[in-house]
DNA sequence: CATGAATGAGAATTCATTCAT
DNA sequence: TATGAATGAATTCTCATTCAT
């Protein structure tokens, strides 16, 4: 009896599907050209559906824009965490404080995650709630994960923190200033080897170890 | 007693005038409203004078939008020097790099060297040049100053510094990141007062001299 | 009865039918007012649609232009092979030159083809192509058409011909020429009756005639 | 006494020095892109004044245009009767036609002329008068010359002339045709040899001979 | 008398959005 | 439901002409 369900029996509609393709085509775009950047139209043929498709969607460009940062911000935010667990039953600090920098920093650097990066700051004088919403979700919870860790360690007399907040975001930057800013203002050009890449996160994570190393 | 003749001797003329006039116009609407977001109609009419002039003296939207850009590199970039010359003579390093941590960050903090900038990281993809010259000219060029500055102080035996360079980019992305990636994110709502901004400073420079501090 | 089928079988669709009705409104104005001398404002008004509409339909102001050109000149070139086929069965060379003549100069006179010379010679600067274009389509295989058929009266001893190319090219222009080059220098005011045109028809080949008569 | 005089002798005005130098840039543009297609302020930046200079000498586009275009009608035209003269006092009909034809092609075929041609014909539309000039005093006098020339030549008994006036545009348009209308439909490329020229002018002048030949 | 600036309109092209089919 | 067309304004840039200095 039941006429509409189809072959793979994924449940998706025919209208879920262009909603995903429509969604995928404008992320990439504005991803790429910008929110002013980018215009419907584009969206539309690179989606491969028509102007009023998308609008039957998508309310609005600022709503399709939003819709899009927030669920990239959702889908490049989750490997951070990925990288931590890992480091709990160790006692070689060192090691462990560097194997997390190095998951950290080809995180951060992979490029979907750097052009998110770059668009929300551009667009976070017209978006701001996008701003909010990448700074909890990326840095922010990526610090308070990393506070409660070195808390952790800490309370094994591995280290000495006091402001584990605080402590969190020096090792984050520590680790990922560099590059991150360099390509940054690289555009699409600056590149970093993998192993120049393990290199910032070394030096980053002895950096660290040494200023809140215990006595 | 010569007339028509200016105290500091810069004999401008009507047309230079103009072009300044133009050029601060511009450099407020693209700092504020990013380049796609300014337009020429915008900028004569804050400027005051008619779309033509604007088009006389810039050839181009991008030509107005590099040449501004560049200048607005170089007049922010300066007083970044001013913040080191002071540690020179001085056995204090806490005191010094602390106090040079406080400077470094008033600078970076200003409200028009953040939007400069947002905007160079927000084009970097149309006009790869300025991200090049930003880079250069400011992180570059105080990373390069603060290089030297770490090695003298390493010579007198009151740092232990391997590789100055490094070392240099760690104190400054300790010292400068926190603030400067929450303002990035956070729309120009985002403020630090004098106190919180001292607070990442001396934290920053405390967390670099514990992971540099000479035996 | 089959209804909604057209006569000739052209099933046209709506959008190809806005796209004719765009490439006409185009062609009048351009053969009118010339390339820099048309706007696309107007070409929209004239059609009867929408700027975007243009713009979809045609990417340019110069493809618009190319392309229109193109055709006109197809299409307005075709007639000059009607006038030839008449001589082939007749002995009487001096008739049927003259009727040649006429046919051609009639052509050749005809308003639109007026226009659209001028245009071409206008515009061959900035669009050599179509200059081109012109020229083969229209004088070139005149004249080529016009040397074969000559080529055939002088195989039956009618004429004498050494070189039908050359010979042809003085044909054409002894006949049409006058009327021509006047029409060119004189606005659209000078017109020619149908009698005058018969008369330059004629004594251009009776000149032709005098000169290449075989012995 | 005579204050206002010149070292050189020239007694040309600034003034007048002036507006020599706006025409000749002015009519270097206009032959070059067209009316339409040329800007008064290109006309000031090449003659190298100011705007207003421009319009103090000519009180309109239009009037500019149609001065230099009727100076350059006179002054190109002028050597049409250089080429004439020389047939008198001969017998030698074949030989002073294709002398006379040969000068006449290598004057037409000058690419001062051709631009000038290709520019009235062009503007013929928006301005009749010009057409109308050029016509008179290019081909028309050279027509009217040659007939006078044809008809003493037929007086002579050299060649039969009915319509001394017809047999001239017979003889000019014989000659000069096919290279002119090449080169009006051929852009700045199309280009003849001296060696192709005089042969356009010995097979046109032949032409002729044959056709108008005495008995 | 000549220069820089202003004017006000108009060019080509693109945009976000909505209507009719 | 989805498509082509329309809308109406905005964008960059250029134009011919005129003031003011």
């Amino acid at each position: 009896m039941p006429a509409r369900v189809d072959a793979g029996g994924a449940d998706e509609g025919r209208s879920d599907r262009k909603r995903r393709v429509i969604l995928e085509a404008a992320t990439d775009l504005f991803l790429r050209n910008g929110y002013l950047g980018t215009s419907m139209d584009e969206v539309a043929s690179v989606a491969g559906v028509s102007k009023q498709t998308v609008y039957k969607h998508f309310s609005d460009k600022e709503g399709l824009f939003q819709e899009l940062v927030l669920a990239t911000i959702d889908q490049v935010g989750e490997p951070f965490y990925e990288a931590l667990p890992s480091l709990e039953d160790t006692d070689d600090v060192e090691e462990d404080l560097r194997a997390l920098a190095r998951g950290l920093i080809r995180i951060v650097m992979r490029p979907r995650l750097l052009q998110l990066r770059r668009l929300v700051i551009a667009e976070a004088g017209r978006f701001p709630e996008l701003g909010r919403a990448y700074y909890e979700r990326g840095p922010g919870r990526t610090a308070e994960a990393l506070a409660s860790h070195l808390e952790q360690l800490a309370r094994r007399g591995l280290l000495r923190v006091d402001d584990p907040s605080l402590a969190a975001n020096h090792f984050l930057w520590l680790v990922v200033s560099i590059p991150l800013n360099a390509v940054m203002f690289g555009g699409s050009e600056t590149q970093f080897t993998p192993r120049q890449l393990n290199r910032f996160a070394d030096t980053g994570a002895s950096a660290f170890l040494e200023g809140y190393r215990s006595a």
